[in-house]
DNA sequence: CATTTAATTGAGACAAAATCTCAGTTAGAT
DNA sequence: ATCTAACTGAGATTTTGTCTCAATTAAATG
């Protein structure tokens, strides 16, 4: 075994292989994006990195990729500020405090929705695998 | 005092107004459309259902209210499932639970962040208006 | 009520983002 | 090694969002 790891063997890409979608380089590349980075992508971001890694990778398997993935619920398109969607892993869950005048975003970690996640999972036969929790409103600077 | 509009007054109107903007038809058939949808809907259908009320209402105009209404904190921009961004009242709380693979959005009326948003706010200094609760995973149908 | 003025507008050019098509390529099963 | 359905890139196309500018208008003022 070396120090590297397997191509394919990240939990992105496990989730593919697992569904039944072949692992070739164009999604190999997308994936080591994601994984690098792993928080607040936008497609073009997704594009431009990847292409770094692959030179040839085209928007539309950027595009393909990520629905594949957001399909699967290991990644998850959300907003902040005012920028566009952005894609980031749908696991565990992801806090922020987001200035409606500024697009300021802070993170938090205080998580509370515990309990209530198995309640609503009971309660709807949901089965839950992330959340996202932001508060809107003014930061300190704006106020 | 209260948040409670008078009757024949609008929050949204009341919102822009007190902001210094005028109250222009064009602006007013936008509140109109946000005021009787209230959730979810998208630029393109505050367009068409816009045009409905005012018919020369223009795209940009659209954007333009939307934008100004957003920087107020009234509304909210929120992605939901794989479309683009939709907008929302930025007033209370939004509980979402959405469906990685078929986009369903259930919604539910639990609160659970109350005493939180008071911790948030007294540690960053920020004056929380509103908040976001969505949880990913699988519907009952999709699992 | 008429005047004034700065904010606001629509139309359409423009730019950016996202989707679709299709012939060629490839991962992975056999 | 062969086969085949899945996958790909390139670029056309569509959709979405932004910008400009001359014309219009809300509302403050007299």
């Amino acid at each position: 075994m070396t120090d590297e790891p397997k191509p394919g063997t990240s939990w992105l890409a496990d989730s593919l292989r697992q569904a039944g979608y072949k692992l070739t380089a164009p999604r190999l590349a997308v994936l080591r994006v994601l994984e690098a980075e792993g928080e607040h992508l936008s497609p073009a971001e997704v594009l431009e990195r990847g292409r770094a890694i692959y030179p040839t990778l085209s928007r539309a398997t950027v595009y393909r990729t990520l629905e594949l993935l957001t399909g699967l619920g290991v990644i998850r398109p959300i907003y902040l500020g005012d920028g566009g969607p952005c894609f980031t892993y749908a696991r565990g869950g992801h806090h922020h405090l987001v200035c409606s005048a500024c697009g300021a975003v802070i993170e938090f970690n205080e998580c509370v929705v515990g309990e209530l996640a198995q309640t609503l999972s009971d309660q709807f036969g949901f089965q839950i695998k992330s959340h996202l929790l932001e508060f809107y409103g003014l930061c300190g600077d704006c106020q």
